[in-house]
DNA sequence: TCATTGACAATAG
DNA sequence: ACTATTGCCAATG
């Protein structure tokens, strides 16, 4: 059962971001219906279990870079991206190129 | 209740 | 491109 409204409506925005593509937390937050919520929403993505089905790696900050540490989880995200065609270079994401918009 | 912290964002210098 | 400041939501001490 859905713990509430708000983080279902999340996991279904992030769950329709299609592979090779990314989102920034902002526009996510909008999408689940909380505008300028863009810290609870990487708050919510953390609590995430390692076994889950969702691209939580095609969430990015709105400079188009990596906002976890360099260590394991953001190595990680990089790999992920990168195996879904998404380039990377520099530690940052052209969003210009790679952003997923459903308004444009 | 207040202060601090965090997978953020926009603006100014 | 960098730091500083301010605003934001929620959790934590």
């Amino acid at each position: 059962m859905p713990e509430n409204e708000s983080q279902q409506a999340l996991y279904t925005a992030l769950a329709m971001i299609p592979p090779g593509r990314v989102i920034t937390y902002g526009h996510l937050a909008r999408l689940a219906g909380k505008p300028g919520a863009a810290r609870w929403v990487g708050r919510e993505l953390k609590l995430l279990p390692s076994n889950t089905r969702l691209p939580w790696h095609r969430v990015i900050n709105a400079a188009g870079r990596i906002s976890l540490p360099s260590d394991s989880s953001g190595a990680e995200q990089c790999e992920r991206l990168k195996a879904e065609g998404v380039e990377v270079r520099a530690q940052r994401v052209d969003l210009k190129t790679y952003l997923y918009d459903p308004a444009r």
